[in-house]
DNA sequence: CTTAAGTTTGCATTCCCGTT
DNA sequence: AACGGGAATGCAAACTTAAG
């Protein structure tokens, strides 16, 4: 509301601040008796009863002479907790997060995760003075058996309890922190523990085949389509989606017959703004300018003259530069055409990736050319995408040398 | 480990084209 | 011109994973 409008309004008394107050505390009272998890009935002898949450027998009777006197009861209960939740600490922490500077994103992501693990739950509106490693550990369980997690995701969550924790220990409000008394052990044990199968990882070979040819077919028929550039240049280079999107005109350099692989657009989601920003890494990279490339890049330049979507970003349309999202769309269509299952712009980086490794690039090589380190090179993006006949080759060989 | 980039999912919106 | 159905494309929240 516009601020002159009520002040005007409460100047004229159309609008009585103390009963502002009222309606504050009746919304407050209200909210408090919702989020009571236990029921409040009235029993033949017309008392009225209901449960408060106790950290040692689990909930304990209460009992009073109207109902009005039983919500006071709870009211007062959890008024009691305020500032003592997990909630409040919660937040507690996370404006601590703020304070030293994560991202909107973290942020974000901070909040669909509480909702999605600690909203409405049990954990929520206990008193953290009260919170034992027994209570942590059987949220964990319930919450790795509920969500299906992996170790990962069941670490992560630890780590969302462990923090939140941790803060308060700082703070002085629990005299010590319940969380090193958990033994992951005991929630760990109940992940999924499934491994991604290799073609959930990696593009076999038939199927960068058939991609190709659908993006070539796309091309001629709808050849301003910018989006279906950048997907096959995904392919000649595995560059991660933000890094294509952030490829510039100016990182083309001829000169040097490479590309500079040097920004990444991202997004903040809280402000849903696009911003360029550098590589995941922070580093610029070096990546050769193929033919095949080249003629991508003429192309490109071509249709976005003929259009006039030519600006500084390579890859742009009527609305000026594309953003990720398109490029990453682009591909899911491609596929649904050709009818292979759904593929992303990282399935493709892994492929090129791989490809690479089973003809016998090193790591040294092939993390450079990604623009990561020879570590996440072998553990994220090497699978063997070698041929029976290959191995069989291989194996053959075993002994020819000696 | 924590931080944040990337992917998935499920619509919403726009485009296209044959039909009224 | 308006309609309508299906395909293509765009978008955002929810979820997974990469990488320092």
């Amino acid at each position: 509301m516009n601020k002159e409008i009520l002040n005007y309004a409460i100047e004229q008394g159309i609008i009585d601040l103390s009963h502002i107050q009222d309606v504050v505390n009746m919304n407050k009272r209200k909210e408090i008796l919702e989020q009571h998890p236990y029921s409040i009935w009235e029993s033949k002898d017309g008392k009225w009863h209901t449960y408060l949450p106790d950290k040692e027998k689990g909930r304990v009777p209460r009992k009073r002479n109207s109902k009005k006197d039983i919500e006071n009861l709870i009211v007062d209960y959890y008024k009691e907790q305020v500032g003592h939740s997990f909630k409040d600490w919660w937040e507690k922490w996370e404006e601590k997060q703020v304070r030293y500077g994560v991202s909107n994103n973290t942020l974000l992501k901070y909040n669909s995760d509480y909702v999605r693990f600690f909203k409405d739950g049990p954990f929520e509106s206990m008193d953290i003075r009260a919170v034992t490693e027994e209570d942590i550990t059987e949220v964990m369980v319930k919450c790795v058996k509920k969500y299906d997690l992996k170790e990962k995701g069941a670490k992560a969550l630890f780590g969302y309890i462990r923090g939140v924790f941790k803060h308060a220990r700082i703070k002085k409000e629990i005299n010590e922190n319940p969380c090193e008394y958990v033994e992951p052990r005991a929630f760990l044990r109940f992940c999924n523990q499934s491994l991604p199968l290799l073609d959930d990882r990696v593009i076999p070979p038939d199927e960068v085949e058939i991609l190709l040819k659908v993006i070539k077919e796309d091309q001629q028929k709808n050849p301003s389509y910018i989006p279906l550039y950048a997907v096959e240049l995904a392919f000649y280079t595995g560059m991660r989606v933000g890094e294509l999107t952030g490829l510039m005109w100016s990182n083309i350099r001829e000169d040097l017959g490479c590309i500079m692989i040097q920004y990444s657009e991202k997004l903040d989601r809280k402000e849903k703004k696009y911003y360029i920003a550098k590589t995941k890494t922070g580093k610029e990279r070096l990546f050769p300018l193929t033919d095949d490339i080249k003629r991508i890049l003429n192309e490109v330049k071509k249709q976005e003259l003929k259009n006039g979507y030519f600006n500084e970003f390579v890859f742009s349309g009527e609305n000026g530069k594309i953003h990720f999202g398109a490029i990453a769309d682009c591909l899911r269509y491609r596929c649904e055409k050709a009818g292979i299952r759904r593929r992303t712009i990282h399935d493709i980086r892994r492929t090129v990736n791989s490809e690479m490794r089973t003809s016998g690039v090193s790591s040294v090589v092939a993390a450079s050319l990604l623009g990561h380190t020879e570590k996440v090179n072998r553990k994220n993006y090497t699978y063997d995408l070698s041929s029976i006949e290959k191995k069989k080759e291989i194996i053959s060989n075993l002994y020819k040398a000696m």
